[in-house]
RNA sequence: GUCUUGUUAGCUCAGCUGGUAGAGCAGUUCCCUUUUAAGGAAUUGGCCGUUGGUUCGAAUCCAACACAGGACACCA
């Protein structure tokens, strides 16, 4: 029996007596009229009136009790719903002598009931609904936590969501945002004409992105498949097929570590716009937070934990070098030479891998003393072309790429670039790259033949973005943690210890 | 992957330098017809994360392991 310890036999004794008085403790005879919410607005009126009450109005409203207090022959009981909570009163006179016994004996915390009856408020000025018809919905045999700390453990609250949302009302308030903000960048794609696609989750090839991939194993096909690290390379096989304008928001899976802003699969909006360039992207980034702000309802100045971000301004706008020289503090000359950088990071107590290129060393660097304090958002642009494998060369300078990414509040959120389109150079990219996971990158990139063949029919001048949704709803409902916004984190499985020794 | 802190009743937490485990809430039995974490009286409930070790004796000291929080590393 998995309901074995003694609360949870009484309760389920308790559904049993239920039973026996002919009431179902999981009926799905339930019907409601109203809301928490809707009860208390429809009735707000009813503080006018000689008696604070409304004996001719009659609504029903369903919910699990949260509170219940007893008082002999009367009890107080708040009920939550979807919307709110809403406060019931019932005596014996009201529901009944034998009915209201049972449901002092029977009916409890955690339960799932509705009532039917009238508005009217309490001496404390409460509007409560009074009940004439109590109803069983469902029985629940678990009791909850306790009623005024609540649920803390973050391990049980990510791992017993339903009870994190039943205990923690406030975290349903985020969920319901993450939703807004999916549906609300849907929204302003499809406005501008781009048109919503889905390719492939399981790729024969891992590409798009510098990562490890998940491996899984097709049985009919007898082939490995690679949970996706990235749709990118499908989304641009559409453009050279003659699609536009296209988005993609779905689920990215990466083979890696796990902290306060990474988790092994994670939601990602990704989208490809033919004939214009990063700069056009900045510009519809900056309009798609314009909007996500507007319609979030939040101020232009957001408060991010001990921090204020402040969208009020343009993004500002800064090159990869000069963020390394003018917000860490690195000199030119340090940055010249592959020598000096590492005798740089060396004298910092750095450890670094010697055979590590410039363009690697810059990211090193980056990470060590730049992104943590890029808090409002700054768009980086022009990165070194080894760490851009599919980003476009600029053509007066061979070894920085087309690019930029957004940082906010020290995270990235957001990567764009100028789609490399040059079907040599793309293999030639992909060539070394190959030579760089021989060297024991195991993020390093694959080769795709098929992708470079698709860019061999040529792909129009493109430019293209990835922005993090999990990332990007943490900033707007000032969650520090990924786990907070992600209903169903990644968890270790907690196995149980069987390995008591055996008698000999 | 590394470091660090934690794991005690259903939940939130005490438990000192080793001497055989406590509180509040919840539960159970009573009293109470307008309460707001309602109140009053009594009371049940513990493989002290797991496995070993030290010791006459371990929740407490030591080791390994498991899981979690945080930091670092890798990445988005």
């Amino acid at each position: 029996m998995i309901f074995n310890n003694q609360y949870e036999l009484q309760r389920v004794e308790k559904a049993e007596l239920l039973k026996e008085l002919g009431k179902n403790p999981y009926t799905h005879n339930i019907k409601r009229d109203s809301t928490t919410k809707k009860f208390k607005d429809d009735h707000e009126q009813i503080k006018n009136l000689e008696n604070m009450r409304d004996k001719n109005k009659e609504n029903t409203v369903a919910g699990r009790i949260k509170f219940l207090r007893h008082m002999g022959k009367a009890a107080f009981a708040k009920i939550e719903d979807d919307q709110g909570v809403l406060q019931v009163y019932f005596s014996k006179e009201s529901i009944g002598e034998d009915w209201f016994k049972s449901v002092k004996k029977l009916i409890e915390v955690g339960d799932i009931i509705s009532v039917t009856g009238f508005p009217f408020i309490t001496k404390t000025g409460e509007l409560s609904l009074h009940v004439k018809t109590l109803k069983l919905a469902t029985k629940s045999i678990t009791p909850l936590p306790e009623k005024f700390h609540g649920l803390t453990n973050k391990e049980l609250r990510y791992r017993k969501r339903y009870l994190d949302m039943i205990m923690n009302y406030k975290i349903k308030e985020t969920f319901r945002t993450r939703s807004k903000i999916v549906s609300l960048i849907r929204n302003f794609f499809e406005e501008k004409n781009f048109l919503e696609v889905e390719t492939p989750m399981m790729h024969p090839i891992p590409g798009g992105a510098n990562a490890k991939p998940f491996v899984t194993h097709h049985n009919a096909l007898g082939v490995e498949r690679y949970l996706r690290i990235a749709p990118e390379l499908y989304l641009k096989r559409l453009i050279v097929g003659g699609f536009e304008a296209v988005f993609e928001i779905n689920r990215n899976f990466r083979n890696e570590g796990m902290d306060l802003t990474h988790n092994p699969e994670f939601t990602m909006i990704e989208f490809y716009w033919a004939y214009h360039t990063y700069y056009d992207l900045m510009e519809l980034t900056q309009e798609m937070f314009a909007m996500l702000l507007k319609q979030l309802k939040l101020p232009k100045k957001i408060p991010y934990g001990d921090i204020e971000i402040d969208f009020s301004k343009k993004f500002k706008i800064l090159s990869y070098k000069n963020a390394l020289i003018e917000i860490g503090g690195i000199s030119i000359e340090t940055l010249e030479t592959k020598k000096s950088v590492l005798a740089y990071l060396k004298d910092k107590d750095e450890e670094v891998d010697e055979k590590l290129s410039l363009g690697k060393l810059y990211e090193k660097l980056f990470d060590l003393y730049v992104e943590k304090k890029l808090i409002n958002p700054t768009f980086i642009i022009d990165y070194p072309i080894e760490i851009s494998p599919l980003a476009r060369k600029k053509d007066d300078d061979q070894n920085i790429a087309e690019r930029f990414e957004l940082f906010i509040a020290g995270h990235e959120i957001a990567n764009g670039f100028n789609e490399l389109n040059d079907p040599i150079d793309q293999y030639n990219r992909f060539t070394s790259q190959l030579k760089i996971k021989d060297e024991g990158d195991g993020s390093a990139h694959e080769m795709d033949e098929d992708y470079v063949r698709a860019l061999g029919y040529g792909l129009p001048p493109t430019a293209g973005q990835g922005i993090g949704i999990d990332r990007l709803t943490m900033i707007l409902t000032n969650e520090q943690s990924i786990r907070d916004v992600i209903l169903f984190p990644a968890m270790k499985p907690v196995h149980v210890n069987n390995n008591k020794k055996e008698d000999i």
